[in-house]
DNA sequence: CAGTCTTGGCTAACGTCAGTAGCTTTTAGT
DNA sequence: ACTAAAAGCTACTGACGTTAGCCAAGACTG
């Protein structure tokens, strides 16, 4: 149900998922997807959480065997990789704030964070700066990739090619501290 | 009439910007609105486009007169403070594809980056580079700041701190290409 | 000054969509 | 075989975007 609303948000995007639409695809009315999830506001966050799950998974297992600059450049372009083939899903859970700490979309979102708090282990960073470079990879790897998603790179040159510099720099940035 | 759905959108979130609401604001009926607008779709472009120019003058008008660092750091907080302060407008922007170059919105993007542009200018950076640096700037701030406005983590570190770390980063990074 | 065109407002109506109420069917457990 | 939960359905409501068609006020022109 969940899984069949986050495959049609990639299939027509985010701000074309209707119930209606998910009904159809389901086989069955709109009305009796109210048994299964409480409406279009509780099913949006049940993909986002199933999103950020996801995306955590395929950044964690993207690391795996890897430290340094190789994890670094390991878990962004699977973050990137996940956000390119998954879209719909994926601006679900732009805009989402957790009801609070058992809200399965913030254990959702700590997950994402530890594995890309995995990564941090392989550089010396300072204890207090950590939090610090957590929020950096995440709004660069965040802002990239829904950048690109939307198109909001307007401009020639190759995306692919500025992501790995943006990679080189981040790297750079987290071994000099 | 576009700047007052601005102004709505900053209130009661762009998500909840409604036809109806913004003619009841404006002291209209709602089908009277279609005689300024083209329709929702076109109200949100328009929106999206004044806030991208906003978002540049801001920029624009903080970096006027210094370089390097200095204006690096300027440019990151007119733009945070143009985004928190402003976040309904602003979250117009996101998902907006510019249907050419002549889109209004197309052009008011460019001048947002003409504003970075301007800050590159004060780092020793070569030219094929320059577009990547760009991007870096344009996905690190935005990422943050949407970020911030959807409270998409759970911060329990201070925010304003994470920025001003963010800005360090980025400047040492930029300072030794 | 009279006529006309434009501008911006209005009411009435339609289509789409989220969501609820209440009934029926299927299915699983005893 | 009986019952109760799970899951489906039809019918309906209300909110919203949008269109059609009409009307009033002001500007421009003969």
């Amino acid at each position: 149900m969940v899984a069949a609303g986050a495959a049609l948000a990639d299939e027509v995007g985010f701000a074309r998922l209707t119930m209606g639409l998910l009904a159809e695809r389901v086989g069955v009315r709109t009305p009796s997807l109210y048994k299964h999830v409480g409406g279009q506001d509780d099913l949006n966050r049940r993909i986002a959480a199933l999103a950020l799950n996801e995306a955590a998974d395929a950044v964690g297992d993207a690391v795996r065997g890897y430290a340094g600059r190789d994890a670094l450049a390991a878990a962004a372009r699977a973050f990137r990789a996940f956000v390119l083939a998954h879209p719909g899903r994926y601006a679900a859970t732009i805009g989402q704030e957790p009801s609070g700490p058992e809200d399965p979309l913030a254990t959702a979102g700590q997950r994402l964070l530890g594995a890309f708090t995995a990564v941090l282990r392989g550089y010396d960073i300072p204890d207090h700066e950590v939090n610090h470079a957590l929020r950096l990879l995440r709004s660069l790897f965040h802002g990239f990739a829904t950048l690109q998603a939307a198109d909001g790179f307007q401009w020639s040159t190759d995306v692919d090619e500025s992501f790995e510099w943006l990679i080189a720099f981040a790297d750079r940035g987290l071994r000099t501290l």
